[in-house]
DNA sequence: TCCAACTCTTGATCCAGATCAAGAGGGGCG
DNA sequence: CGCCCCTCTTGATCTGGATCAAGAGTTGGA
């Protein structure tokens, strides 16, 4: 095996040195030895086909994964079999942190078109972390965005009016493409109508209906998967917009102190 | 300072060793050493009054906050001045984490009532966390779980009914009572009614109708801010109802698999 | 190439829960 | 102690978006 000759073309097409996605998944400067150790304890897995599993609710928990190529959607199933998107992942999303506490999965996390990941074994990162500065930081810094973004979701489905969901969903979307150097105006959803409905708390038809209607007002353009934003400014706008009142009482009582 | 022989009661009564929420707070067997390292770098506020922040919205990041007696909410501001909460804290949590990304807090903690807090220096106890085996994977644990209830409160918003939403408020409240030796069954509210329409996504008036619903029900008992839980399984049974069909495409298409 | 099963769109209707309105308690402060 | 302001409750009405219904594309499998 370790004296194999046959050079796998994969392997080193897919090494932590040369992947570009490496400034998104652990952007911490690490020097080339650390690197190196990184690199040894990835797993590269065969790819996942749309509608696999990379792992599921209940599954213990050993890794987590770096999305290396594709979508995946993360959800949570109910008693009923109900089921609730909690978020899409792009190439460079760290998956699976959220199982640390109680060392199994408490969502799914299912392909949306063939998925390429690096397994982290999550022992071996923890151990690393404990070795590279940085690393641990990182780690903690993923976490605590992924929090941030689900406050958003929350914020979202609380209270905005289903344009405002939509075109938020849109907009985030669009800076996610962004920042992975992809286009942020036009670009495919990976995701089906369902899957959008269920992430923002709507029916499918009201989701078909927006686009129609975002189109005749002349935000966008979309057909079927492919989605081109003619008017970004009037997207975050509306993103902006919210359901009327809803103030807790917090402004009325003890004043502004 | 450092020298003052008048001995401070405050902080004899407040140093982990005998704190009584050590264990919800830092439970991971540290000895005696580690305990008093960690003791060293936690700061003792003065008790935080109602209404009081213990921080706001895009202050800079520099502690967390372990919350010794009290509870606080935590919440988000959009930019037409709405707020979102997000949680509750009770004691024994740790609370700031997601500011760790950026460096500065998005959401604002008040006090819904006079609180105490333990401030623990971020940079510092990240450091400790180097030294100490156990205490970063304790902090990771932190955060996943807070990544968990966060996603049980995402589905709630996205698809329960209110009767749902407020039984799931009471039972998982009554939990954490429960967690920390306090009476499951019986508790007074530190948030108006206000505050629970605004996490569970509703207006006030359903809120306070719901409450007179569940008592006709004999589910509970509630006189202003007291609760008395009369029938737990129902008010689980309920909490696990959630809005009909909603389902995402993933079971139709691609198979079982 | 054709069929069957989905996915998506659009229209019509309905209803859960928001909003509007009006008291009724309570609690803090003078 | 009493007043005033707030919070909470309850009732009446209204509406945003769900549900129901039906057809138009699409897709993939044989």
């Amino acid at each position: 095996m370790t004296r194999n000759r046959i050079v796998n073309l994969d392997e080193i097409r897919s090494n932590c040195q040369k992947c570009s996605l490496f400034q998104l998944c652990m952007p911490m400067g690490l020097n080339d030895n650390d690197l190196e150790k990184l690199d040894r304890i990835i797993k590269r897995r065969r790819p996942v086909e749309k509608g696999e599993y990379l792992f599921r609710m209940g599954d213990p928990f050993h890794s987590v994964y770096a999305i290396r190529a594709g979508s995946i959607k993360i959800y949570t199933t109910n008693q009923n079999g109900q089921e609730q998107i909690i978020a899409f992942h792009l190439p460079g999303d760290l998956v699976g942190l959220d199982a640390i506490q109680g060392e199994v999965h408490t969502c799914s996390a299912r392909a949306l078109e063939t998925v390429s990941v690096c397994e982290i074994p999550f022992d071996r990162l923890e151990a690393l972390s404990h070795k590279i500065p940085g690393l641990q930081h990182h780690l903690l810094k993923l976490m605590s965005e992924e929090l941030q973004h689900e406050h958003c979701h929350l914020a979202i489905l609380a209270r905005a009016p289903v344009e405002a969901r939509l075109a938020s969903f849109l907009t985030r979307l669009s800076e996610r493409f962004r920042e992975r150097g992809y286009s942020a105006t036009e670009f495919n959803l990976s995701m089906s109508r369902n899957d959008i409905a269920n992430t923002l708390g709507m029916a499918v038809e009201t989701i078909s209906r927006l686009f129609s209607q975002f189109q005749e007002q002349g935000l966008l353009r979309v057909e079927r998967k492919h989605v081109q934003i003619l008017d970004m400014p009037a997207l975050v706008e509306l993103s902006n917009r919210c359901g009327p009142s809803a103030q807790s009482d917090t402004d009325a009582s003890h004043g502004a102190l």
